[in-house]
DNA sequence: GTTAGCACTCGAATAACAAGAGTGCTAAAA
DNA sequence: TTTTAGCACTCTTGTTATTCGAGTGCTAAC
C-alpha cells in the first residue's frame, strides 16, 4: 500500500488534529492546517479514498473523519515524526531518578511516577525479573528479641527482605548459623530452584537443625518467590479518568485490568525492544479502546523488564515513544552500572 | 431534639432503604417495611416533619425523601444497630493477616486490602507513626561490592531500609565501624532528632571519618525521615467508580485527593478512637459527598495509626463500623504483641 | 486534476407532551 | 386529637417531533 505524499500529509493532519481535540475532523479543518493550498473538496476526495483503504473512519455518514486503528498503525510505522526530548528535560529526569538508582524497586517506581507525570497517562514499569537470576547472598539481621529479617540478594540486583518470628530468643550465634548454613547451601543456585519442595528437602537434610530454622526457611522461600516475580509499579491510573472516550463502563474495565499485576506484567512481555499496540492489537477486550506503548530495558545486555504507557488510542505517540525510549535507556544504564560495580 | 419512636423508625427505614437502593424513598415504600401498620398519608406527615427538622431532604418537590447529612448523624449517633461480625469471619480475617503480623508495613497493607474487599469501598490504613519512637538499632548489610543497606529499627516496631552507594569497596570492617559509630551515637534517641542539621553536626564531630561515612549518613537521614512518617496504604479506590452519585467530576476530585498521601493521613488524625465524618464534616470540599469512617488503633496503649473507609455518604454504616472496629482491634493487638516480645 | 455548488444525511439540541411517582392539603372518620 | 382517604398539584422521566448545522458525496464547470 503506497500512499501519495498528499495522502500522507492529510492522514498525518487528521491524526494530529484528532489527537489534539478528540473530535472528528472535517475537510475544512484539514485545509487550514495543510502547508499547501487545496480546496476542501479535494481534501474530501482524498479522505474518501483514505476511508476506502481503511485508514480513516466515519462515526456516521455526515460527520468528520477519525483515524482507524489501521490508520494509527500506518502513522506510527511510517509517518510519525519523533519528538526528541530536550537535554534539559533529560537532565531533569535523571536528577529525579538518580537518588534511587541503587534500589531497583525504588527506581522503577520513580520511573512510573515520572512517566505518568510527563504524559498524563497511566504508566507501568516492572522491576528486573529475578527469574533467571542466581542467589548472590542471603543475610540475616536481628530486628527484635524474637524476630529477624532475612534479605536475599540476587544476581539481577534485586533485594527482597522479609521479617520472620521464632518461638525462641534469637542470638547473634543463631543468626550466624542461619547465615552459614543457608549461604553454603543456596548461594549460586538459580532463584527458581527455591520451591516449597526444595525447601522441604533442605529441611529434611538438616536433621535436628530444621526445627530451629523452620520459620527462617519459610521466610527464605517467601523471599525467593518474591524476587522471582517482577514487581509491577503502576502510577497515574487516575489520569485516565479524564478521557471521556472510554465511557463509564470502559473506564471501570480498564481500571479493573490495571489492578491485576500478573496480567499487566504478562501484557508487557514482548520480544521487541519497543512496541506500540493499538486497540485490538493488545488482544485484551478491556483494552480494545486503548493503546499500549511498551519499551523493554536491558541490564547488562540482557532483557530485564519493561516500561509502558497505557492510554486511549488517541495519544501523542511521537512524544510518548521518545519519553519512554529515553527512560528505558536511562534505567537500563543505571541498573547495568549498578551491576558492574558488584 | 427528641424524636418519637415512630419518627425514629421512619427515619431508620428511609436510611436503610436509601442505602440499599440509592433512590429517593417515597411514603409507600416506607409503609411496606414498617413493622406496624399506618397509612402512607401518616408516614407522609411524619416525613414532612422530619424534613422540617432537617433530617430528610427532597431532591425536588415531588420526589421521595433522601437522608440529609444531619439525618445520617442522628442515625449513626442514636438509631443505628451495629452489625456484629461473625466468629467465622473473624477467624477468616485473622488467618489472612497473621502471615504478615511481623511486619507492620505488610500488615497494614493487608488490612487495607481486606477492608476494601469486605466493604467494596476505598480503604486506607496508616502504619504506626514513628514520630514519638526512639531508635532501637541501626544495622548494615552489604548488598554488593560498593553498596550496602542500612536498616533502622524503631521502638514503634517499624523497620525501614535504604540502599546506599560508596565510592570505595565496602568491607565487613567498614560496616562494623559504621555500625559501632552510629549505634553508639544514635540508639536511644528519638527518631525525630535525626534532622539534616543533626546529621551535619554529627558528621562534623566525626572528623576524618565523615568522608568515609557521608553516604551512609545520608542514608540514615533518609531512613529516619522515612520511619517518622507513617506509611499510607490505600486499596479499593476503584470500587468508588461504581457509585454514580459522585458524578464524573466528583469522582475525579476524590481520586485526586486519594492520591495525596499527606493530606489523606492528615484527615485520619483524630482524637477519638472511632469517628464517622459525614460529607461536609470532613472539612474537605473533595469529600463533601463522601463519608469517612476512621478508627485509630493503639500499640502498647498508645495511639499509633488509623484505619479508615472512604465512600459515598450512602453506605452501610452499621456493617462498616463493625468491620473497621474489629480490624483496628486486631491490628492493635498484633502489633502490641510484636512489641512485647522485644 | 481541481474546485465551486448544492442536495442530502445524520446527530445534537430544543421544545412539546404524556405518564407516573410522590407530595401536600383538606375533610371526614376513628 | 390523630389517622386516613381522596385529590389536585408538582416535578422528573421518557417519547416524539422539529429544527439546525456541520460535513459529506456528487456533478458540472474550470
Amino acid at each position: 500500500m503506497q500512499l501519495s505524499e498528499r495522502k500522507q500529509k492529510i492522514l498525518t493532519a487528521v491524526i494530529d488534529l484528532f489527537v489534539a481535540t478528540g473530535e472528528p475532523i472535517g475537510s475544512k479543518a484539514i485545509c487550514d492546517t495543510l502547508d499547501f493550498s487545496v480546496s476542501s473538496a479535494t481534501v474530501r476526495n482524498e479522505m474518501s479514498e483514505l476511508s476506502e483503504m481503511g485508514l480513516l473512519e466515519q462515526p456516521h455518514t455526515s460527520a468528520g473523519r477519525v483515524p482507524s486503528q489501521k490508520g494509527y498503525r500506518v502513522y506510527i510505522d511510517t509517518l510519525m515524526k519523533k519528538h526528541p526530548i530536550s537535554g534539559e528535560e533529560q537532565r531533569y529526569i535523571d536528577s529525579l531518578l538518580l537518588p534511587s538508582a541503587y534500589d531497583p524497586e525504588r527506581l522503577l517506581d520513580g520511573v512510573a511516577r515520572a512517566l505518568a507525570g510527563m504524559t498524563r497517562l497511566a504508566a507501568v514499569s516492572t522491576t528486573p525479573s529475578g527469574k533467571a537470576a542466581d542467589i548472590r547472598a542471603i543475610q540475616f539481621v536481628q530486628t527484635s528479641r524474637r524476630t529477624a529479617m532475612v534479605i536475599l540478594m540476587s544476581s539481577a540486583g534485586t533485594m527482597k527482605s522479609r521479617v520472620f518470628h521464632c518461638d525462641f530468643d534469637i542470638t547473634p550465634e543463631i543468626l550466624r548459623v542461619f547465615f552459614r548454613v543457608l549461604n553454603e547451601k543456596l548461594v549460586g543456585l538459580p532463584v527458581s530452584t527455591i520451591t516449597p519442595a526444595y525447601i522441604q528437602s533442605l529441611a529434611a537434610s538438616l536433621g535436628d537443625m530444621s526445627m530451629l530454622m523452620s520459620s527462617a526457611l519459610m521466610a527464605v522461600l517467601d523471599v525467593a518467590q518474591d524476587s522471582m516475580q517482577a514487581e509491577v509499579c503502576l502510577d497515574g491510573e487516575m489520569n485516565l479518568l479524564f478521557y471521556n472516550e472510554f465511557g463509564q463502563n470502559g473506564i471501570r474495565r480498564i481500571m479493573d485490568f490495571l489492578s491485576r499485576p500478573q496480567e499487566l506484567s504478562q501484557l508487557l512481555m514482548q520480544k521487541s525492544s519497543i512496541k506500540v499496540m493499538i486497540g485490538e492489537e493488545t488482544n485484551r477486550p478491556e483494552l480494545s479502546e486503548s493503546s499500549v506503548v511498551v519499551s523493554r530495558y536491558s541490564v547488562g545486555g540482557r532483557d530485564a523488564g519493561a516500561i509502558a504507557i497505557i492510554g486511549p488510542t488517541r495519544m501523542n505517540y511521537g512524544k510518548i515513544i521518545s519519553n519512554i525510549e529515553y527512560l528505558s535507556g536511562s534505567v537500563g544504564r543505571m541498573l547495568t552500572e549498578l551491576m558492574d560495580t558488584e
